[in-house]
RNA sequence: GGUCUGGUAGUUCAGUUGGUUAGAAUAUCGGCCUGUCACGCCGAGGGUCGCGAGUUCGAGUCUCGUCCAGACCGCCA
């Protein structure tokens, strides 16, 4: 037998107990008369005691022993006559009988240890080593639990998990597919899924009304922190239900989750705004309300006098940071600087002083009288000791510009607290948009939303106007989730088809299988995805999803511990019917 | 596809206007040490300065190219 317990149950109730455990060298610390050894497992840290006085050969034997050296020990628990009150075991050690070296350990390229030395890449390489970190595992187990939960609820809401192909069929839209060749079918291929769109949306015309899966998905496009060419998806379908039905029924996993995994309670109701407003008021389609800090639109008020910059732009638009007046010059030109990054293209920043003392200073104090100053500053309902942060230009470019610039207030406002959510539903999506690169429109969710049943007749005058059943969960300016009241009517799905720009004979070659179904009793249906790699590295407190993953990714697609993707022999290629062209 | 930052000991980093034998911490190894838990003390080994070219009397340092890593933009229905 290996253990009778693991390495962080043992407690002062156990002494005298004879024990066996097995684990990983963490530590060793050779005092000459006594030795002491941290013995690791997933559960915990257990201090074994050697002593030269009553076993010399077996002291000399744990002497030689290294980190992370895979052992078992059989001992005595005994009460510490020095106890670590930072450890949960600090009260009781083993003095260990019978040590046997079931495997050694070469030195590992870094600390195993909560603080470690290693740099990212090399714990990337070592990935097996950086999992025995206790931050690391934490989030794995998190993880585990995040998704213990998921199922426990929605199993609860009758909804039941159904797995789907993995190798399925390339389509047009969206991201770029991965591809798989086919060997039995020469020159065809299989796509993996970017998500199980479609076969949920068949599960529903098949009956099975509530669908779920815990799901990987994959697409083939350029890299971030919060984002890797496979990632999973909460993915869910509901049939015979309304827009509003689904976001009671995910509001519900979404407190659920909150309460099981973070004890947090959230309120009753989840806030919903309209896409428009969001962008409106900030400027972005997942606002972080944490804070308030919204858009005030002062294009009609600065536009009275003569200042060109003003009276060219489209919009002007600003923000008040309270309590900012006092910034000083070299504060307001990190300001300028951050919004006339490449990233960020603003050309510049107006500020405004609203003094304490109710005097008025701004960067425009050439062209506005104070009077008209202070009409902007009623009109921002600010305070005295506030500053307003004012950018001008083309809308569609200013808003996001100002979303930045008010995220980053935020920041360094300590306004984002990462122990406080506040969750909302943005509505009312465009179905569409015009992608200028194409010169057509493109699904802004994907080609199976719904329009909102009032915009179908401007699906012929001003598809760009129509309104989409569409939703996304947002919290703390995350993205978490999103979804769609699908369209389950086959001509309405043909009318969409031939918006995005498909023939008809296109559009039944890619998904003549979702119309052929739809003939066949289409109940009416809709659901809903959730990055659960996002929302577990939220519930961590992190920003990369990479640390909630066991086996990530990095920046350029590799993985670097398995060194992959790699050549294949030319055997498989001749197979496959593939020839290796050399880039340029 | 683009912009930026970085690459020096096993590891994390420092390295001055371009100038002697490239340092520190930590890890490793050896010695001492009977209550440590970031143990302590003494000592030792450990470097193609990512790679290639160039400028120069002289390059870790400057220039160009290249590879790798990270962040971001494009992209991601």
């Amino acid at each position: 037998m290996y253990r009778t317990h693991t390495c962080g149950e043992l407690r002062i109730e156990h002494i005298n107990n004879t024990v066996t455990l097995s684990g990983w060298v963490q530590k060793m610390r050779n005092l000459g008369g006594m030795t002491f050894v941290d013995l690791r497992d997933r559960y915990g840290l257990t201090q074994l005691a050697f002593n030269m006085e009553t076993n010399a050969a077996l002291c000399e034997q744990a002497r030689k022993l290294g980190r992370e050296f895979v052992v078992k020990v059989e001992g005595t628990v005994q009460e510490r006559s020095s106890k670590n009150p930072k450890m949960p075991t600090g009260d009781i050690e083993i003095k260990v009988e019978i040590l046997s070296i079931l495997n050694k350990s070469v030195t590992p390229p870094f600390t195993i240890e909560d603080e470690t030395d290693g740099g990212d890449e090399l714990r990337m390489k070592y990935r097996y080593l950086d999992l025995r970190r206790n931050p690391v595992r934490k989030n794995i187990e998190l993880r585990h639990r995040m998704a213990q939960e998921v199922r426990r609820y929605l199993d609860a809401q009758k909804f039941i998990e159904i797995e789907t192909p993995v190798l399925i069929k390339s389509t047009p839209e969206g991201a770029r597919d991965f591809i798989v060749p086919s060997r039995m079918n020469a020159n065809q291929f299989y796509a993996l899924p970017q998500s199980p769109q479609v076969f949920k949306q068949l599960l529903m015309v098949a009956g099975y009304d509530r669908y779920f899966q815990i799901v990987k998905c994959f697409r083939d496009e350029d890299l971030r922190a919060d984002r890797q060419p496979e990632f999973t998806q909460i993915d869910c379908e509901m049939a015979f239900v309304e827009q509003n039905d689904i976001l009671d029924t995910f509001e519900g996993l979404a407190r659920h989750l909150f309460k099981n995994i973070l004890n947090v309670t959230l309120e009753d109701k989840f806030p919903r705004m309209a896409y428009d407003q969001a962008m409106t008021l900030y400027g972005n389609d997942k606002p972080d309300l944490r804070f308030d800090m919204k858009f005030v639109d002062l294009t009609d008020l600065a536009k009275q006098k003569d200042f060109v910059v003003f009276n060219q732009a489209e919009y002007i638009g600003g923000i008040c940071a309270e309590g900012c007046a006092g910034y000083s010059r070299k504060e307001l030109d990190a300001m300028t600087q951050f919004v006339q990054k490449p990233q960020i293209g603003a050309k510049g920043l107006i500020y405004v002083k609203y003094n304490e003392d109710g005097s008025i200073k701004s960067s425009v104090d050439k062209f506005y009288t104070e009077e008209d100053l202070m009409a902007w500053v009623e009109l921002f309902k600010a305070k005295p000791g506030d500053l307003l942060l004012i950018l001008p230009g083309e809308r569609n470019k200013t808003l996001p510009q100002l979303s930045e610039l008010r995220l980053e207030m935020g920041e360094r406002l300590g306004l984002r607290d990462r122990k406080k959510f506040v969750p909302l539903w943005v509505v009312d999506f465009p179905l569409l948009e015009w992608d200028e690169d194409s010169q057509r429109f493109h699904a802004m969710h994907h080609p199976f939303t719904s329009p909102k049943t009032e915009d179908v007749p401007l699906m012929e005058t001003d598809p760009g106007k129509v309104r989409a059943n569409a939703y996304d969960l947002v919290i703390n300016g995350v993205e978490i989730g999103g979804g769609s009241i699908r369209i389950f009517d086959e001509d309405l799905q043909k009318k969409m088809f031939d918006l995005l720009g498909f023939t008809p004979e296109e559009a039944q070659d890619q998904f003549g299988f979702l119309m052929n179904a739809f003939k066949y009793g289409a109940p009416p249906h809709g659901g809903v995805a959730f990055g659960f790699d996002r929302w577990v590295a939220m519930f961590a407190g992190i920003d990369s999803i990479r640390d909630v993953i066991a086996f990530p990714k990095n920046n350029s697609g590799r993985d670097v511990m398995i060194d992959s993707p790699s050549p294949v022999a030319q055997a498989q290629l001749d197979e496959l019917f593939l020839k290796m062209v050399q880039p340029k």
